[in-house]
DNA sequence: GTATTACATCGACAGATGTGAGTGTTATTG
DNA sequence: CAATAACACTCACATCTGTCGATGTAATAC
């Protein structure tokens, strides 16, 4: 996992020759940083991150029809957010007649939130 | 903090009738909002990740040219994603003659963290 | 049945994003 | 001095993104 970068030498490189030891990554990190990307680039608008807020401290399933009027936007752009936040795993929904209830799926941010901790 | 929002009627409205009552939204949210999202953002790229958690863990200083062979990008390539970083207040960096140092500003991923967790 | 509501999807569009090749600037080596 | 390395910046381009209006679909109300 410690990434074992060396602060190498700091002189410049005699023609063709390489500056810095190319440093071996750890393959384990190249899927988990996919993965956690995904769900940072879908918490990064304002939009989707309140929603999640919305949803998360809501603890249960919202109605799209009370989070339509919490934000200045149209009702159709507000679904494309929902949508997002579904492709990164972050929510899903659940149908019930008209309307369609949010919720956050558990664990969801965990990995993020381990990492950054 | 808590969002005080009521799982409302749950009624086809009738006809000019509001379907749901609009909820008050804090504004304390809106700006923490914008800053988390920023930052999020930002680390929604498996480069950018990559790059903070590299620069993260070795808890000092880095030169560019040690990070250019960890991955499969153009050396100018690399340099626009250090710059978004910084320009997110995520990294800073340092000249020392021909080489530039980044590290990772202490904090700048708290408030996100601490939203998350 | 018809009218209407809730929500998703489509189409369009301006603006942002990731990428690399090329260029410019500055500093170091010889 | 000249040559060159390190790095940022410009330009170009294909792709993605956020947005809205319009449309489609399914369920409810009358």
């Amino acid at each position: 996992m410690p990434v074992d970068l060396e602060l190498s030498p700091k002189q410049k490189r005699a023609a063709g020759e390489r500056c810095c030891e190319p440093v071996v990554y750890p393959d384990v990190q190249r899927e988990e940083a996919l993965r956690m990307a995904e769900v940072a680039k879908a918490l990064g608008d304002p939009i989707r991150l309140q929603l999640v807020d919305v949803l998360r401290k809501h603890a249960g399933k919202v109605c799209v029809c009370e989070l339509v009027p919490l934000f200045d936007i149209s009702q159709s752009t507000l679904s494309h957010h929902l949508g997002k936040l579904r492709a990164a795993g972050i929510v899903d929904s659940e149908r019930k007649g008209l309307w369609a209830y949010y919720y956050v799926i558990p664990d969801a941010l965990k990995e993020l939130s381990a990492w950054l901790s």
